[in-house]
DNA sequence: TTGTCGAGTGTAAGCGCTTACATAGATAAT
DNA sequence: ATTATCTATGTAAGCGCTTACACTCGACAA
């Protein structure tokens, strides 16, 4: 009895056209190896039973899904979203789709959508940084699925990766902070247990301090989780210590934000009572007032780039190129020369 | 020969623990059919081999994908990130892993998405809003994929929804407005073709407006994408006219961010000058200066109450029930009395 | 004529799971 | 003691596709 109610399957198809299934997925994924005659009688007959071929089923069979898994830390704000968009504009240009899903910046929720992703047959993946649980490389490697890594740049680390130095940038914006006249220098860090980005970015700081003789060990710095509440409190309570900074460096620009928010709330001038920057040149960076001293990231082309390379590990089967990208820093009005 | 290279497999884990693999599926999926014992000899097997099931299989086998997928306008502003994300969150507790896409505001592109979506053996739909082509409907129908619209509010509508009435929102948002004495009214809009949110927000408008005897027809309007920096130029236009308006209600807060940025960047005072109102309230509504008025719309509550629902269509074969939210209108520092 | 070859097609073996059904042993009911 | 009833597990049949391999047949060379 042929099958009615249910989608039609191949089978169905290859019945109606008289031919094998073999010719009818055939004629659907290599058209030339099948003549003109016996492809224009499977199309037909695939047309009018609407057949559509059943996703799983081809997965199974050709152990390819042409599909990129990306785990982001978040959706909540804007610091990956560009890059992700482009990244998925690439990867659909090339026949993939994207798979995204965000951890929330939890390491255990990461491991675990890594596997969900892997075993939903992600061809490759796309990482964010590259701090994480050793076993989790393991695990990449032993399934076979090419990973690489975003946001970050790292020459000797395990998996290649197309991003930035976090720590060279951060350097050169310290230095230029230095330069200004600045020495009640405060950071409000994004929380850096198992957030690469972070560490680099803190790490950038005190090498700048210390390479202008600073005392790094007097640092005052806070470590909060990315989201404008956080940065505004983080901002009270740096102002509200012994030693009020006369500028806060923040780890990204949603940090950046909440103590810009905070500093107007308290009715202090920015940056004539204190200066403040941020990390990624997101939307909001230029949107405040005053617009936000910051760091710009190439998000766009990270996320292309990424793209090319992740399908050119996965199709041929290359180990992965990284690249250091170029940053930029973007002086705007929330940074100026320290009070008098 | 065991199964060495490659990943493991449920046979794999099954030989290990000298057991079937119906019993290490039962496992897996149902674990109080099997005696504890057992599962714990099988649950150290799946440990050690680090054993992942593979999604394909499982979906052949089951028919099941448990896979939501949802369509949204954009990635690349806020407006939908807090909703998705509960959403996302929810349906994960669930065991249900959610697929994204954008359409860019785009109806073709939706269809398309929608199409893609269900070949890929979606369980579920999330759409935003209610106008679309009937032949989606049809589709939907035929291939028996629920659907649930959020975004929007619409009892009689084809599709149940969770979501709020655009249309209430606005009017009540609009009565405020007028409350305070402005009589000089104008509004920048998203583009309302294909966009039943943007056409109720409109429609909101007018009903507040025709209540309190205003002519509608000498309303400015200007319909824009939703950008900032459409916004920045409609508010351009809207405050070179004739009857320069004492009040510009915004479609959206990103169409009202852009047009406080205009607004500052002519000299203009907010909202001394002139007020500006936005919609949704993005965390941006409380970040820029003035703080924008607008309509609070319960994002996360969407979000979590539309996984709920959508997981009850295609577990219970529920067709849907709609619930209409409360929004809620948070005025804050750019809505104020006309100029005298 | 015979043999070779290649193009076009068919056959059938999986891919890794779930689950209906079969089976075995234990327990309860008669 | 016997039978009915459960419970825990095993057996094996697919799910819908791809693809290695086998086969057929006409073209062409020897």
């Amino acid at each position: 009895m042929p099958n009615t109610s249910a989608a039609p399957t191949l089978d169905d198809v290859a019945k109606k056209a008289g031919v094998s299934t073999a010719t009818v997925s055939r004629c659907l994924n290599t058209p030339d190896k099948v003549v003109e005659a016996t492809r224009k009688r499977v199309m037909i007959a695939v047309d009018t039973l609407g057949y559509t071929p059943n996703f799983a089923a081809r997965v199974m069979a050709a152990k390819r899904t042409f599909t990129i898994g990306a785990i982001i830390p978040t959706m909540e704000n804007a610091i990956f979203a560009r890059g992700l968009q482009a990244f998925q504009e690439e990867l659909h240009a090339r026949g993939y789709t994207l798979l995204v899903s965000s951890s929330a910046y939890k390491p255990e929720v990461e491991k675990e959508q890594i596997r969900t992703l892997v075993a939903r047959g992600a061809d490759g993946l796309l990482l964010i940084g590259h701090d994480r649980d050793p076993e989790i490389y393991e695990y990449l490697d032993r399934q076979k699925v090419p990973a690489l890594v975003a946001w970050s740049f790292q020459s000797d680390a395990l998996l290649p990766s197309i991003g930035f130095s976090n720590r060279d940038a951060m350097r050169a914006l310290t230095d230029k902070v230095i330069a200004l006249g600045h020495e009640r220098i405060a950071m409000i860090s994004g929380i850096r247990q198992g957030n690469d980005r972070a560490q680099q970015r803190f790490a950038g700081l005190t090498d700048a301090l210390t390479a202008r003789g600073f005392d790094v060990g007097a640092l005052n710095i806070i470590e909060t989780p990315y989201e404008i509440e956080s940065g505004a409190e983080a901002f009270k309570k740096l102002m509200s210590s012994a030693s009020k900074p006369s500028v806060v460096l923040c780890g990204n620009d949603v940090l950046a934000v909440g103590a810009l928010r905070q500093a107007i709330d308290m009715g202090l001038r920015v940056p004539k009572d204190v200066s403040i920057t941020g990390f990624d040149d997101i939307e909001l960076a230029r949107i405040v007032t005053p617009a936000l001293t910051t760091v710009h990231v190439p998000h766009r082309e990270m996320g292309r780039k990424a793209a090319c390379e992740v399908v050119a590990m996965v199709e041929k089967e290359s180990s992965g190129q990284s690249e250091n990208l170029q940053t930029e820093i973007k002086l705007r009005a929330s940074l100026g020369p320290p009070p008098a």
